[in-house]
DNA sequence: GTCCTGCTTTTTATCGATATATTGAGCGCG
DNA sequence: CGCGCTCAATATATCGATAAAAAGCAGGAC
């Protein structure tokens, strides 16, 4: 390994001079600096990041730390991503699998000293766990339960969004609508959430919410849903709509009303929840709340810049709007 | 920060002592060790990783670098991550955009004498490129192109796949099937072994291989999929069978067939490549290539590990085999 | 009582960079 | 000629841990 020391030594300078002209901190002469950029290219050094990051206590280095990889979090870790890079720092992925223990290890400030900054996407830890959070590093919360009022955090406007999506659907002609995957389930408050949105826009349309019509799945994948669903339309229980609380799940109900030999949208509406890439391209084209992707990756980066930068002040907790895209698994849709 | 110096002063033991406790490398005295162990909770004493690198050369994480974040390497991620967390170390994901520029950085000196072995999924690097990556860490390519022979390097066996494919659609009736997005494309050598698959499959059947079947597109997203087919659609050749080089693509003409009232699989079948999850749930199943993530991922992990652990063979190329995986969308499908 | 042996614990050196203080060279000006 | 001033370059200390060598300190043999 080629150190700042070898470059020193070739140039026939010290090794100050090597790491002033690298980080153009203090000046050098225009011939030293040459001299020192030839040696630089001739041994092939680059600076060693580690050694760096303990001296300068500095990483550029920002990581956001997610349940899983895939679906919903890789969308927005691309889209978060390129904010992180525009002030010439890096963004990594980290991921927890839902866990409460690996959540709190990855906020452990072992973890945390690595980088310059954290945006955490919490599903498994509950306030008391987030509470014990203390660390002087900026960090930003992002998912949809509570958190303590001390630490900054992101979240969608999930009530009104599950409300928009089934009062749209009331709207067209559904009058018993389903709330799959809304049940109350102590690791996702989100479900909580739209739950409530559904119920206020049955409430507020005149129609019963009944509690018979909260589906719970086992889990919130497409085989959930559809397992769920599947469940449901076995039971007889007369329905016409379907929230579905993510757009994973809404698939997979979508698959078992096909298999079913009911018709979207005509039989059965549906909506679900993320507006998901795929969803625009599944056929009829899934009518699904947009998670307002970017409006979350520039409001949850804006505030760790913020501190990033030095401020101090108050945590903000931000709300993140959301809006319906119709599609044609609802009726009048595109 | 509390420092190991700290921990040391609380116990009233020697700095070592505590590394020996922490790590324990060389044996201490239970009443020793209860003391340190109380005084290392009474601070909360974590300790700094970045020291410990710098001093010990092991970071005790592993980097996947992938092109984006979302779909096939989010999914392939999150196979991989159990496999290196059961060797007790972690897993970060790092992005390059399918940039060549930016997958260079990635594997610079640098960045990789970060991590203690690196995955690389290449996406925008050609053979002289990564002839030019000259390392002694431990380093694993993955993705479909070739690359030198001194880099250990997992891909899947696409020819076959895509033949299997085919040959599938061949069989239950089609013929005169688009290879929709197969068109040489120098940064995405797979789409011509997909392509080179798809031919083959047509003339072991005895059908033409006509150019004016393969079908380029303008991005590998559904996006671009559905213009594509819609643009073939509308040329008006006669077919009646697609395979797509992947299902994200796939999904794109599905929903492009469905606008234009063409009926899958009736008037005509359809096959992607990679099964993800969604696959199978869009109705009516998209049959489709299974990529083989497990195989992949395990074949990867263990050339790596093998390198971690001091092995310095020749490297490895290794063929991940692949299998078709028939759904609805193709006829006598499930 | 001395010396050896086997453990436990401490000392010393080091990983590779950066921040701060200091030295040295060149130059204007009285 | 010497003083002070500016700018370039070097010397020294440090970040927080670990590896390797040295030192202490029992207990037992002679």
């Amino acid at each position: 390994m080629v150190r700042m020391a070898d470059v020193a030594r070739a140039a026939g300078v010290s090794v100050m001079t090597v790491s002033n002209v690298l980080n153009e901190r203090l000046p050098v002469n225009e011939p030293t600096r040459a001299r020192v950029m030839a040696a630089v290219e001739a041994l092939g050094y680059e600076v060693n990041l580690t050694a760096r990051h303990l001296r300068a206590g500095r990483t550029d280095t920002v990581a956001f730390v997610v349940p899983s990889f895939h679906d919903y979090f890789g969308e927005l870790a691309d889209q978060v991503a390129p904010l992180i890079e525009a002030e010439g720092r890096h963004l990594v992925l980290e991921r927890t699998s839902a866990n409460a223990e690996q959540e709190m290890e990855a906020l452990s400030v072992a973890r945390l000293q690595i980088y310059d900054g954290v945006l955490l996407s919490i599903a498994g830890l509950d306030l008391e766990q987030l509470g014990r959070v203390r660390t002087s590093k900026p960090i930003v919360l992002l998912g949809e339960r509570d958190v303590p009022d001390h630490l900054n955090h992101v979240r969608l406007a999930n009530e009104s969004g599950a409300r928009l999506a089934t009062a749209h659907m009331i709207e067209r002609g559904s009058r018993r609508i389903l709330a799959l995957g809304c049940s109350f389930d102590g690791a996702h408050m989100m479900t909580t959430d739209r739950r409530v949105g559904w119920e206020n826009a049955c409430r507020e349309a005149g129609l019963a919410a009944d509690p018979a019509y909260v589906v719970p799945v086992s889990d919130y994948t497409s085989l959930g849903g559809r397992d769920a669903m599947l469940e449901f339309i076995a039971s007889g229980l007369p329905f016409d709509g379907v929230f579905a609380v993510t757009d994973i799940v809404a698939l997979g109900a979508l698959s078992a009303l096909a298999d079913s030999g009911l018709r979207v949208p005509v039989d059965v509406q549906l909506a679900g929840f993320d507006n998901l890439d795929m969803s625009r391209f599944i056929p009829p084209g899934i009518t699904s709340v947009d998670a307002n992707h970017e409006g979350v990756a520039e409001a949850a980066v804006t505030l760790l810049h913020r501190q990033m930068s030095g401020w101090t002040g108050p945590a903000e907790h931000v709300v993140a709007p959301v809006r319906l895209v119709v599609r044609g698994s609802t009726r009048g849709g595109a």
